[in-house]
DNA sequence: GCCCAGGTGTTTC
DNA sequence: GAAACACATGGG
């Protein structure tokens, strides 16, 4: 089935330069540092991003925005802070377990060096670091060319037919894995312009399919 | 008041 | 294994 993975690829690329011709580039992730990024992918974690930036702008008023310091203060505190970004009480446990191996590591410069399989590996032993967070960790802090799937990409490409209602993330993320060149600049990007789109035109509720940028990828009677 | 959002861990068949 | 459930705020 050779030709069958050129043709998917063929799609696949299609999907992209329609996002990013309705959309342009996203500039992703909106962090302004790799701990800041790492921060932010727990925080979102089934959250909507508005409530994230809250909780990192109270983070950053404490001074709390370094492995060190977050994982100095006192859990409690830390929980009161992020609270605006919703299950605060784990989250901050979250964070606690991140931070701490992070400094066993002596340090996230140390840490994100790691090579790719090692890194995913340690990342998903950390409680509260699951496939997704991993791979946003990986590609977005890391730069390592990992695809991120979330639930926008599930919805959009399980609705477009290209994979099975019940696929779990390994196989969604091998949809493109697969077909993709390895290219941790398109994947960035490539997942920032789902989200967009999915937040735009694939709500769950109130799908606008009609003006979505992907309309003509519809197969026919969706 | 109800539904949803850039998931993950635990419990339970 | 996989389904059911808990975790929680803020915006539409």
């Amino acid at each position: 089935m050779k030709q069958d993975k050129k043709k998917t690829a063929k799609t696949l690329e299609g999907y992209y330069a329609a996002m990013l011709a309705s959309f342009g580039p996203q500039g992703w992730w909106p962090g302004k540092t790799r701990f800041e990024m790492m921060v932010g992918a727990v925080l979102t974690q089934n959250t909507a991003w508005t409530n994230v930036e809250k909780a990192i702008g109270a983070l950053r008023k404490e001074k709390l925005l370094t492995p060190e310091r977050m994982h100095a203060v006192e859990e409690g505190e830390l929980a009161s802070l992020i609270r605006s970004a919703g299950y605060f009480n784990i989250k901050a446990r979250r964070l606690k377990n991140l931070t701490a191996r992070l400094l066993e590591n002596s340090g996230l410069d140390r840490f994100l060096r790691k090579d790719s399989s090692g890194l995913r590996g340690e990342l998903l032993s950390i409680n509260g670091i699951g496939p997704e967070t991993a791979d946003s960790i990986m590609l977005y802090a890391a730069g390592k060319s990992e695809f991120v799937v979330d639930a926008y990409t599930k919805r959009i490409f399980t609705r477009h037919g290209l994979i099975e209602e019940n696929a779990g993330y390994e196989e969604v993320k091998a949809l493109f894995m697969d077909n993709l060149a390895p290219d941790a600049a398109v994947f960035n990007e490539y997942h920032a312009l789902i989200v967009r789109t999915g937040k735009d035109y694939c709500r769950t509720k109130t799908p606008l399919c009609g003006e979505c940028p992907l309309k003509g990828f519809l197969p026919a009677g969706r």
